[in-house]
DNA sequence: AGAATTCTGTATGATTTGATACGGAATGAG
DNA sequence: CTCATTCCGTATCAAATCATACAGAATTCT
């Protein structure tokens, strides 16, 4: 099946009648929404009778008229669903600019990426697709989530993924066996707290590998830290916001999956599999 | 006459009824092309009867469905037709000087916004202010992380702050005392699962106000949801992304502190005055 | 708590739409 | 020039669609 119907009528326009070609002209003239008009609206359009537009949709292959619609709106939905197709099209007072705390999010997401040394990226996602290192995940206060929203993936994806949480008493238990093999991520912004710090020099007082992700006022920690990824954080409100930090977290996640690209692939296929078989209730792809 | 539909709908949301609401949502979810449907399907996409459609389509003042359905046409007419929509269209890595991870990530930002209704959000920052509520934050597998994360700032600026958590054997507990002074905030995205599902209609069905963030197709749950708020996922990885989800989230954060400032303040600097009375190697106060 | 009002789905009617049969027009072959 | 074949539009029918009236449900107000 060709991608696009547009350019199915264009190839075959010769297999047409006169009349015919006429209907695929007028298609073609205004594709795609021609053909979403009602059959007479759509044969005036092109300067024919309706049934002339109904033998050129059944020569396509259709068997209704509802079918060729169908078609065209799911290629049509497809187009309009891609961000980038969208965000071209809309003016610049419905890109949302009016608010300040929008407008510093989006900032902080260009700024955060500009200053990002990709080297230092792809770095962080060898060291996370290496199997034969364990992975700790750590975060503050609120940051917390977001080494939680980082293991929930890494831990799809390769094995030996542990997220360390709780009161910082059990970090203790965690610290014990810590050495060379082993990773930890923090996640860290201002407001640094000094149990973290002290996890992080601990970890790496033992030969831990340490990646750091943090704001753009170092935290403490990068000391100690052989990967850091600085984040922009500050917006018009008294909590710095963590959407940077999420937006280089989805990076590293989509990373290393594409590097463990077979083992990602056979894990999410048993998880779907399993998903199935515990939810019937799955949605049909296309409610429309 | 608003340039696009869509910003009209977005402008007069409260006029509306709370299943008219629904059709708008539908619509705006799917824009325009769910309204280029039948009504009846248009109906079944919102959840709603077809003579809602109809009342919803007549308050926005056409006529007849078939007037409003010629407004789109022509608006998408137009979009189609400019050069931007068609390059955008024609080739994805003309412009890929750039990771185009971070170019989804940004129109996805840009994107979420320009068809977020203001007032939905401040009608749910107001309801995330009420403290006569309860406040209960639910997520999926992944978008869990991001309910901790919203419940660790709400819990500094208000109290009755719940994030349910663990096996959903737990929920049913959560679920027993639950009535019209709760608020049930969800986070769900794609592959919604069905046990967020059963908790978010128990939840409605015992009276509690069930606020939903979900990604741009809706998801189930937006049928016994009082409030919405969608957002753009999609991303060229086998995962979903939350970055947007996390910047509402975030919004909303700043907007319940502002609303409730006097608390906010009161409760963030008993909680610096604990934290400094614990941490001597507190970094200076500010240095933004 | 009860009444009034608004809201919303079911049922039904009027209209439009997609689809088809059929006759006439056009084209080409012999 | 005649016949055969293909093509195309008018007329018509069944089905789906838009539209509305009405009654039950929900909400608001007193």
């Amino acid at each position: 099946m060709a991608s696009s119907l547009r350019l199915e009528v264009q190839d075959r326009l010769e297999e047409f009648t006169a009349t015919e070609r006429k209907a695929a002209h007028a298609l073609l003239a205004n594709y795609p929404l021609q053909g979403l008009a009602t059959v007479a609206q759509f044969a005036k359009g092109a300067g024919v009778s309706s049934p002339t537009i109904l033998r050129f949709v059944a020569r396509l292959g259709f068997p209704a008229y509802a079918d060729f619609q169908a078609r065209l709106r799911a290629e049509l939905e497809a187009q309009l669903n891609t961000p980038l197709a969208r965000s071209s099209v809309l003016s610049d007072k419905e890109n949302g600019a009016e608010d300040p705390f929008v407008e510093h999010l989006l900032a902080n997401l260009r700024e955060t990426f500009a200053n990002l040394p990709r080297v230092e990226l792809e770095a962080m996602v060898r060291l996370l697709a290496d199997e034969r290192k364990t992975i700790h995940l750590i975060g503050g206060r609120f940051t917390d989530a977001l080494a939680r929203y980082m293991a929930a993936h890494l831990r799809i994806v390769r094995p030996d993924v542990v997220h360390v949480a709780g009161q910082h008493g059990n970090w203790l238990d965690q610290l014990i066996g810590l050495g060379p093999k082993d990773v930890v991520v923090i996640f860290d912004i201002r407001r640094y707290q000094t149990e973290i710090i002290h996890f992080a020099e601990a970890a790496a007082g033992q030969g831990a590998t340490v990646a750091l992700i943090t704001d753009s006022w170092h935290s403490p920690i990068s000391r100690v830290a052989s990967h850091v990824l600085p984040a922009q954080v500050a917006v018009p409100s008294p909590w710095d916001s963590s959407t940077a930090l999420m937006a280089i977290s989805e990076m590293l996640i989509a990373g290393v999956t594409r590097v463990n690209s077979e083992r990602s692939r056979e894990r999410m296929q048993a998880l779907e599999d399993l998903r199935n078989a515990h939810d019937p209730l799955r949605r049909s792809p296309d409610q429309l």
